[in-house]
This record gives C-alpha cells, structure tokens and sequence, in this order.
DNA sequence: ATAAAACCTCAACTAAACTTTAGGTCAATA
DNA sequence: TATTGACCTAAAGTTTAGTTGAGGTTTTAT
C-alpha cells in the first residue's frame, strides 16, 4: 500500500488540496495561473501540482487585492522578484511596504470625503461653489472615465437642495 | 428671434448641458436613464430634457460613488424616496448619514487591514496559524466568492516565509 | 435652405475577476 | 474491474460601469 494521505505531508499538492487550503476556488487557481499569477508543475497524467510554497503566495495575493490592488499589478510586483524564487522575509517586508502606502492613500481619501460628508450634513447645501463634495479636485484619478468639470462658468442656483418645504405654491 | 440661449436659464437642460455641467458623458446619462437613476421628459423631437434638480441628483449619485456604493444600492435609495420629488435637504441629510455608516466601516476595515500589515511586516511570517493577516475572519463579507477556509486540519508549516537565508544547502 | 452639430436608438464592445459548461481524462476505491 | 470523484482544456457566460459604433433624426447656425 502506498502511504496514506495523512501520513506524512507528500511534497507537493494537487489543486484541489491547494483550493481547500488557501480558500480560493479550482477555478481561481487555474485563472490565476493563467495571469502569471502562480504557476504548477505537471504529474505524468498532466495534473497541477503545487509545492507549498504556492500558499504562501496566494496568502499574499489575497491579502493585496484586500488593499485594493488589482491583479495585473500584483503580477507585476510578484514577477519582479529577481528570479521566481519563494517569497524571502525581505520580500514580503517590501511588497507590505508598498501597498500599505497605496492602502494609506486610499484610506485618506476616504476619510477625507467621510469628513466632507459630515460636515456637509449640517448645511445640506452641495452648492456646486461651495461644497468640497461637488469639486473633488483631489480625486481627478479616482477612476476618472469621463470629462470633469471642463467649464462651469454660468453658473447659477442649480444644484443645492431646497430647504425642506415641500410644495409650497 | 427667440431668447438667445444665454440669456435667460431656460427652465431645461438638453443632455449635452447636463452632461456639460455635471461632468458626466453624455452616454452615462443615457446608461444612469437605462438603470432608473435619472429620467428625463422628451422634447417634440422626442430630445432628452431635464429639470435643473438633475444636477443636483447626479451629484449625488457621484458622491455616492465615491464612497463605493454601488449603482444599483444608489438606485434602490434614491427611487426609496416617497415620490420621485427633488431632492430636499432632509433627504440628503437621511441618505448621507447612512453612506457615511458604510464609509465609515469600509475605512474601518481598510485601517485593521493596514494595521496588521504593519505589524505583520516585523514578523514577515505570514503564518496560518498566526498570521491575523491570514485568517480574516471579519472580512468574509468582502466580495466573498469562493469557499473560505472550510477545513485547515493537518495545518503544517506551508505558509511561514523564510527567514533570509538564500540557498542556505 | 442647407449644412453642421447635437441628438436619437440599439447593439456590441471593454475591463476586471471570476464562474460555468461541455466534453473528455485520470486516479482512488468498492 | 468498474465506477465515482477529481482533474484537464477551451470557450462562453456573469457582473459592474460604462464606452463605441452604426445608421438615422433634430436643432441650430449661416
């Protein structure tokens, strides 16, 4: 009898076991694999097969797309280690490095406009002169698609919120 | 002649205006009328018009995208007012109260997660069993999509980063 | 009156991050 | 041995938030 799967820990591990291990489904573990993201050696019938060291990386993975950061860049970063090496302490001491400076960044911004917000509670205004939330100069690359604020010349009392007195005639 | 165009503000807006003034494509106005966001009367020639309180809906609907809100949340808020009248200062007042209780746990969860990176950064271990980092027991709700951590029984020393020790043979 | 600019609809395309399906192979077990 | 469960590939589907394009109509300006 061969040994037994609980024996001892075998050296490398299929993806079903990587999937259970590190939370991500089979076929997250294919499609990272076919972003770069990870890679798998091949058993003679052709299955993945991983060493452990995979987890660690998709420790990784996961904890930087909980920052925000987006796959493709995660790649980026993960294949710039010199060669393709595990993950050193170093390593991972300058990866957190950097995306917790990205994480600060989106974490001021965020409580910048929670802090717009409330005190724009008070005046309820959202007049497009006055209120930081109306000209968000800062947030420009927040994900801008679309053209912003080109001219608002002309102006007038369009957009700020009536005080509540529903129709009155 | 008629009233020149920047003479008077004229009680409407055609698409192009609102999408000049708001800052949004035209063809995202379209899409927010496709999704129920905005809506707009028609002109003989069956052109888009819109009230001025347009402006004031859309930015809205920008602040509350900022805050991470999904359009589809926003729809269902904004189409939750009594009737589909403007926007009054107490509505504003309901609505951004509750859009910063969701920033607020968002930039909660960002600030935990940045926070453990940098503690995590001294250790650099990364470990199962350790590791807050790892085993995100209050972040199951993020965009969960697969399995998480079903089983981790039989956990052996698979995610530790190394200590730097490069080909130590 | 006519041409250009703005507008219309509908359908298809984009990007990210996956999941699902279909059709077939491999491996562990009763 | 036979069957089931795990695995394989490739392609297509899903969601969110839009953008782009084609083909045609309205408005505005000259």
């Amino acid at each position: 009898m061969e040994k037994s799967k609980t024996d001892l820990p075998r050296r490398e591990l299929s993806v079903g076991e990587v999937a259970a291990r590190s939370g991500v489904a089979v076929s997250t573990l294919h499609f990272y694999e076919t972003k770069g993201l990870i890679k798998s050696m091949r058993s003679r019938g052709n299955q993945r097969r991983y060493p452990r060291s995979v987890l660690r990386r998709i420790a990784v993975i996961k904890i930087a797309q909980r920052t925000g950061i987006p796959l493709a860049d995660i790649q980026k970063t993960l294949s710039a280690l010199p060669d393709d090496r595990q993950l050193l302490a170093s390593d991972w001491e300058r990866l957190s490095e950097n995306w917790k400076a990205d994480l600060n960044e989106r974490i001021t911004k965020l409580t910048a406009l929670r802090d717009q917000l409330t005190s724009c509670i008070g005046c309820g205004c959202l007049s497009m002169r006055d209120c930081p939330l109306r000209n968000p100069h800062d947030t420009l690359s927040e994900k801008g698609t679309g053209a912003y604020l080109i001219e608002h010349a002309g102006e007038d009392g369009d957009g700020a919120v009536q005080t509540a007195r529903p129709d009155a005639s």
